[in-house]
DNA sequence: CGCAAGATTGAGGTCGTTCAAATAAAGTGG
DNA sequence: CCACTTTATTTGAACGACCTCAATCTTGCG
């Protein structure tokens, strides 16, 4: 696949451009395998365990990466959305399964290639490094949300994570639904299903539908935020 | 300071090598500003927000990171042992504190310095890449726990890490103590007290005194690590 | 419309917390 | 080395936040 100006008429195709790799070369350097395919809902994009030959980035969509206990108990450690980058891994399998939300498009990228290209530029290798750390503080900032916070205060750190990812800062269209948010949040959708309905009780928020979330009290969720 | 054969007689002076960076070219490249500093028990080598000009490698003893909520609540997101690397930051701040655990001896390296090298050694970049990436992995095995784990799952994961880190595997020396232990599973120091002591009457461990854990049921603790 | 899946709500239980007290360990100065 | 203080850990009892189980309501979709 060649990135060329149809990018403009059919962004779909065409790599989505990250910051950090928003440039002609990376453009070059990151030139996906072939043109986006397309999951459907809860469509497995791929498994823990899997053989790490390629990397993907969102093109449109929502894509979850997560573990799971023997036992069926999981965490959602991501949400992954339009331009985030994730399957990259150090070793040789995936770490996480990796499924779509709902209907989304993915482009994947061939590791090797890019190995191969980040010996030979530096540059381009800084970069990733940009990149991977970028989802270490991710984790690193969801670590102290699951282990310290309130179920309250996790709902609002998502809420107002979500409406800073997303275009309208106050009015967040969720990908996913409860069971998803509460296997991110450490939480069971019964207790997620409450902490929304309380904050709309305290009208913080107004839920019109299940999957969209008004933000009318920023300042009332960044207290919670903490 | 030079990288010698003193390193053999007066080891705590000189940079220790961890996976990845143990070749010629990377302690050369890894030259610490100076020889290794001590810190006195719970010592502040850097807090949150400090500019991040350097990075740190653990000589002896331990160290954690941690953040803080604005009450207070703190969430400790690793431990650092002999070896390991930490403090690398994208941006230009530390995003967390890093503390003493107990006594411990600690190497600095300029950030700039191993910025431009790495700008000129595709191999010292790809490395860092992987150095990263594996802090990454244990972020992300850190969330499960945190999120989706019991007490005594906690616990059990605990243990088994710490042994496999330690250089005996049944025997394990706790650096830090239980309040450490609480603030990194996302628990109270009554509970990691009331784990360990019911793990003890089950003789899953042995508690001979209150840094020193013996393994004495591998498979048990396992069994909960899921 | 009718069904299946998702979300909410309620009631009751549980695991981990909180608060309090007792015990043990680690310093400190004589 | 010992008495004394401080700090750390353990233990107990009661509470509470979140979970579990169950029922109801809503939404989405053939």
């Amino acid at each position: 696949m060649q990135i060329s100006a149809d990018c403009q008429s059919a962004p779909h195709l065409c790599p989505i451009v990250v910051r950090g790799f928003d440039d002609a070369a990376s453009r070059v350097a990151l030139q996906p395998t072939r043109s986006a395919r397309r999951f459907v809902k809860d469509e497995q994009i791929y498994a823990e365990g899997d053989r790490a030959g390629s990397f993907y980035q969102v093109v449109w969509g929502a894509v979850r990466t997560y573990k799971l206990l023997s036992d069926g108990r999981r965490q959602i450690d991501a949400f992954h959305l339009p331009g985030d980058l994730f399957g990259i891994e150090s070793g040789e399998e995936h770490r996480f399964f990796a499924e779509a939300v709902g209907e989304a498009s993915v482009l994947s990228f061939r590791r090797r290639t890019l190995e191969a290209l980040a010996g030979a530029d530096a540059e381009l290798s800084r970069r990733l490094v940009m990149a991977v750390m970028r989802s270490l503080e991710r984790a690193q900032d969801h670590m102290i949300l699951l282990g310290r916070k309130s179920a309250l205060e996790k709902i609002a750190t998502f809420l107002l994570d979500m409406a800073a990812r997303g275009k309208n800062d106050n009015s967040v269209e969720l990908p996913m639904q409860r069971n998803d948010i509460a296997d991110y949040l450490g939480l069971t959708i019964e207790t997620v299903s409450r902490s929304l309905t309380q904050l709309e009780r305290e009208s913080v928020i107004a839920l019109p539908s299940n999957r969209h979330v008004e933000l009318r009290n920023k300042a009332a969720l960044r207290r919670l935020n903490s």
